[in-house]
DNA sequence: CATGAATGAGTCTTCATTCAT
DNA sequence: TATGAATGAAGACTCATTCAT
């Protein structure tokens, strides 16, 4: 039982060290060493915990994939019945979306730039999880259409894929801004707005 | 002149073969010897028309924004002093943005997909690219909004990014799909619905 | 000595291991890891035992040899009075060597292939295994040449050295082959053919 | 054509060079930045005419192999009519073996000692050369007894991997020799005596 | 006594870049 | 101008060995 912490709690420095090294000089620049070296132990010690380098991001990417799981199974889609209930709805998980990634710029970091064009496995990791989130993004959609607060002839399938786009955009422009507390705050009220209403003027 | 020519083409055939490589193997995997082999040239000689293997990435994502600011200024954003005529404007830009994209799906793939986490500066200049393209969409918000055809208290600054990123969603599921003939119009006549409109059921 | 007797035991075991897996994937390819998995106990233990991986192999030549004199010795060179007589005590060292070898194949097999190019230590204690077995060989010959049933002029450092060789040569065939009774037997017949009568037609 | 030799001559200083350090440290012990420094050539240029190491060693062994080929190749088995004609050619078989391993104890050392448990290919490709030179052998047995100056009883295929196995060790013995030259000649006057008269004083 | 976590020396291998021809 | 042979920095990874528990 003691072991089988330590093991964790050792994988976990380990990948938390990785993500600080991945998320400033990229999965490529990186080096085993460099993360070993934050960590003030022998490289070969990583090779215990992990199969090898690629091992170490997959770790890391899973880790997201499960953060973002979390967020999502917090809310339940069918719960929604009115307009405003949804409005409500979109802002908590805007929330946690928000908080997940915004607690640790890192992972954002790590998420959305360093990760890519490394190896199919991890695009394809990435894309899967994008596609968990736009999945279940439908999911909220079709309860609308289903209660009719959402327009009956809405194309649910690419509507979703493209609100989560903009959660995602603005989740990687607040991590881009310094001020993020504002920033998003802003980002919170147009997303929803726009999703809902548009942009045009009231007749 | 002439010798100036044979230079650019040389050039430009490079580009193509990088483009060819970089979209299939990923900026990281490529060699320049699979790119000059391509060509069947030595891969000295592609030292002599770029710096090195960085400065082709950089002429090819340069020509990208070259494109995109092309496709962009076609249209002039005060143009519009309507809500249909925006509404037409924007599938105009839309178009040629798939067209862009879409001719060449190795464009997208290597500007959306193999590219980042290479290095800070081809970081900033995608996202440059990617500013380049909000801002002009800013100016057109900002004209709905002076002519009173989009909403008075609309964030132009969020909603231009948020506009943007679906947008380009658009183009990258497009090229993720084979038939990306049917499914770009899917999303040509979704998103412009949704900024406009939102998706609420009308009351 | 209960003590000293599990300290001996233990250290068979891991020798009896080290001989399982050197003969299969070779003395490089080994690990310690291995040859403690196999035990299911800690590889650490091994240094317990046996000062490193090469004191390993070390004890397990010492075991070859020890084997090799045991059989040798059970002869005396001397005893033989007529080439009749001689004949026999081939076939008898034959046997001894046959059984040695034959009965845990592994044992030829890491003598033989597995244990070259490792070290000089190692190169020259096998290479003194062979001479010892060499050396008795020649004992035997010069007994002849005294006794008068070989030729006088033999050069019998030379012969022995031959001889050697080629019974060698018959342990490894037969250890190459599935079917090594037989394959055995006929090499036990043909050596002793030829070393004492050679290969003409008598006359 | 001058590149085609410039090739060869780069690739036969490098196996040279191989030849060099692995009969010195052996194989595994051995780095291919000990081969490179030996040439003073980067060792990345090594990379250049190999594929890897271990496609130094074949081609060492593919010369060794092409070298006893040829040797062999030189004499044809079915030339003897009488014994005496045979013993002459074993004589220049055996001659031809000790120019090819002798002028360079090198290849032996590589061939016999520093090559065995490295990997399965390297192991087969050496049996192969010696199962090679015993068929080779065979030949010349099967002539003798076909011509009747051998015994008819003969076992050709156990005794032609005797009698290889004797030139080996001679050939092997001699080069652990410094004074090669007297030694040798010792080996060659009597293996052939031993092969063809046996030990036994004549009645 | 036994263990196995930690270590880091040591090696192969790749590939962008240079430069003599 | 074009070439491609040569280079060597850089880095991932293995595994024998040690030692605190």
């Amino acid at each position: 039982m003691k072991k089988e912490e330590k093991i964790q709690a050792r994988k976990e420095e380990i990948l938390d060290a990785a993500l600080d090294i991945f998320s400033v000089k990229g999965y490529h620049a990186a080096g085993i060493a460099d993360i070993a070296g934050k960590l003030e132990i022998g490289h070969g010690t990583c090779y215990r915990y992990f199969k090898n380098k690629l091992d170490i991001l997959h770790a890391l990417l899973d880790q997201v994939q499960a953060g973002l799981a979390e967020v999502i199974s917090r809310q339940s889609p069918d719960k929604s019945n009115s307009l405003e209930e949804y409005r409500s709805q979109i802002g908590e998980i805007g929330t946690g979306l928000f908080e997940l990634f915004g607690k640790d710029s890192r992972v954002g970091q790590v998420f959305f730039f360093e990760t890519q064009g490394i190896d199919e496995t991890v695009t394809v990791k990435i894309r899967k999880t994008h596609e968990l989130s736009a999945r279940v993004t439908e999911l909220y959609l079709v309860n609308g259409v289903k209660k009719g607060f959402l327009r009956k002839n809405l194309d649910t399938d690419i509507a979703s894929k493209a609100i989560h786009s903009m959660m995602f955009e603005g989740i990687l422009q607040s991590i881009l801004h310094k001020s993020n507390e504002e920033y998003a705050s802003r980002w919170m009220k147009t997303v929803p707005d726009l999703m809902l209403d548009g942009m045009r003027s009231s007749s």
